[in-house]
DNA sequence: GTATTTATTATGATATATCAATTATATTTA
DNA sequence: TAAATATAATTGATATATCATAATAAATAC
């Protein structure tokens, strides 16, 4: 096996790592306790009101049980409040609450920002092969699963 | 906030999960029981014998706690065997036993295959073109954190 | 209109990740 | 060489992920 450390997946993978953390350091400085998917969860939420826990889950691309916890999780920590869904008693009004919107409008100047350090440098054309690319793969993985 | 599910960071982590489940879901049906990163653990003690639990949690990109309970489960399946390091008694000489060499032999003919599968289409020049362009971000994270 | 199937969320069991603190050994330095 | 510092690995506490199953409600089929 040529070395699996050489290969594009292994990039792929060390970069969206490397993302993570730097977008984690930055966001902490700003708000403590705040991991870079509640953030995003905040986010759809404000963007998309009335999602359910299993469409947010797919956005972030995780698991439904895993999304119960984090929701949970920051139902707890003041950050969300669930609501009664009245055409749907399985669902919940998933909302942030004044802290939680609170909270992401002071981070989302951190994040747009992350972005931007990230692909300095980076043409929109480049930014735009990379995506293509990556769509590329993407699409034989779903054509061959 | 634009929406974060239109930034290449998505898509980036989109790609790289899809491939692990894709990957993951060809390793089980000719080996049960193994992971991802097992199997990767495996190649690359083989193929750089005497390395350090610290020096394969990095190539993993993953965390040396993570990494001692990760070699403690494999030595427990019979994949690995720890043996004393005689140069230096904080650490231990890791190797695939018998078992963990098998596994590895029957894995490896998989895990091309999934690469082939993965980059099914992509000329060569565009996969060089995409770890060109994932490596530029690299390099912009290191710079600002 | 009841029974069956499907959808949404929650839970339990287990595995893995992360961070801080600890232990044992090596290395440096004064 | 003794003391201080650094390194490799482990452990504990906590968080998160994953898979199977269960509980509840909704949709569909009969």
């Amino acid at each position: 096996m040529t070395m699996p450390l050489k290969t594009v997946f292994y990039t792929i993978e060390k970069t969206i790592k490397e993302y993570r953390k730097f977008s984690q350091r930055n966001l902490i400085k700003i708000e403590k306790h705040i991991t870079v998917d509640q953030a995003l969860v905040l986010n759809i939420l404000k963007e998309q009101p009335g999602l359910s826990q299993k469409e947010i889950a797919g956005l972030l691309y995780k698991d439904v049980a895993a999304m119960t916890r984090m929701i949970e999780g920051m139902v707890k920590k003041g950050m969300l409040k669930k609501l009664p869904y009245p055409e749907d008693k399985r669902r919940s009004l998933i909302q942030p609450t004044d802290k939680g919107e609170a909270i992401l409008e002071k981070i989302i100047p951190v994040v747009l920002k992350n972005r931007k350090l990230a692909l300095e440098g980076l043409t929109e054309e480049e930014v735009h092969t990379l995506n293509a690319l990556l769509n590329k793969i993407l699409t034989n993985l779903n054509r061959n699963s």
